[in-house]
DNA sequence: TGTACATCAGTGAACGCGCGTTCACTGATGTAC
DNA sequence: TGTACATCAGTGAACGCGCGTTCACTGATGTAC
């Protein structure tokens, strides 16, 4: 009696620059589909243990055969949902990023970003987003290991490198308005150039909690003299 | 005929911090001796090798029997100098910033942090400097990549914070006697930020070519801003 | 409400491969006399 | 300047291990009637 194959719909690639050369040749990541509920709680708990993991042994010595055996599964039931680490960590890396852009997004449109305010106040605004992103990333388990393994791995930049475009473009929308005559490749470099920056301030924070305090109000107050002094009300 | 074991130095660990818990356990990183010519050559070979093959395939598939085939050696030969990849990517990581750090030290060392000038001036001094350590990773083969993996290997982390930490301390007894008022620990939260934002910035113009002529000038004003408001000479 | 059946979720066992690592060795280089 | 010998540099072959991956399968869940 031969079974019909499951062969399953094997991902669309995603959008797969072209010339994007090294490193992501044969790795396709994308997961098939969970359905039951049963299966909802494995898809999750494999997400859990790999940031477990990841803070423990580091990115090199994880693998999907580690992930497995702490999630009490055998390697076939992961692969059921995941086709190698990369696609576990690539979940991950979304839902992280999602959830701290999804923070600045509120942050913009209660227009944190634009009204007139003193400098003071201006850096409260700012050390008080930072340390709500900060928060997401560090309590997550694994969370700072996440978004350092996002900088190194080529298909994890990716991810990175749209959320920091979302985040840079939402800032720019907002901004665009204020100073309507200032030179568009100028703003976006500074709406990019923040974004990045204050991103690696965050993660300067989490790795050096003894610096936190001080640096939080420093990236702050810096952000808020640089904008300041680029739109015009210093 | 027995010979006797050469069981070479095998190393002092480092300064192995203790508490330092994850990843680093079984990996000591210190290579044996260097001596005739033909050694220093080879040596000089691995890491030529290893800087091309991390741009290629990235460093989870980069292996010591990858370095060695690439390189036309035997394994055995590469392990003679180095104990592992991580003991090669930390002598390219150490290398890389001791370059990047000496250009900082040259320039503090020419008064550029100090002397009260125009904030154009200012801004283009801090122009040149992000334009001449940028350089250097941009020189050396898989120089990027060294730079985006020493944020995502524990072993290497430690050679990175180091660099930054004594960029950050060089900048700080540069600053302190001009404002000897200011709270410590705010200036060592502000050089340390600084140097850290520095390095994050030009990681991104290295990502991104496109932007680096408007990042360049937006980074360089960031800083001499935040600085000129720090030191107060606004 | 009960049961038969289709589909979904996960198992157990096995595989080939390349990695890190070792061994006793040969060939190259340098040097004492 | 020539040669004998010690040391340094690199080889060839082999190993055990854990990884990624597959196979045909059993057990769990949901649903049509």
């Amino acid at each position: 009696m031969t079974r019909e194959k499951p062969k399953a719909p094997r991902a669309s690639k995603g959008k797969s620059p072209a010339g994007k050369s090294a490193a992501d040749q044969i790795s396709l990541n994308t997961k098939m589909e969970p359905s039951q509920d049963r299966a909802k709680a494995t898809f999750e708990l494999i997400l859990e243990v790999t940031g477990e993991l990841l803070g423990e042994v580091g990115i090199e010595r994880l693998s999907t055969n580690m992930v497995a055996q702490r999630a009490g599964l055998t390697p076939p039931a992961l692969y059921r949902y995941f086709p190698n680490k990369y696609a576990i960590l690539r979940e991950m890396g979304r839902r992280l990023l999602a959830a701290e852009d999804e923070v600045v997004f509120e942050w913009l449109a209660a227009g944190n970003a634009e009204r007139p305010i003193t400098l003071e106040e201006d850096v409260q605004r700012n050390v008080e987003l930072l340390r709500r992103v900060r928060k997401i990333a560090q309590d997550q388990p694994g969370g700072a290991w996440i978004l350092r393994v996002m900088r190194a791995v080529p298909i994890l930049r990716e991810v990175r490198a749209e959320s920091i475009d979302a985040v840079a473009d939402a800032l720019y929308q907002r901004l665009r308005p204020v100073r309507p005559d200032l030179d568009e490749e100028r703003l976006r470099a500074a709406t990019v150039l923040s974004t990045s920056l204050t991103t690696a301030a965050n993660e300067l924070m989490i790795d050096n909690p003894a610096l936190e305090g001080h640096v939080a109000t420093e990236v702050a107050r810096m952000m808020a003299l640089y904008y300041r002094d680029l739109i015009g009300e210093n």
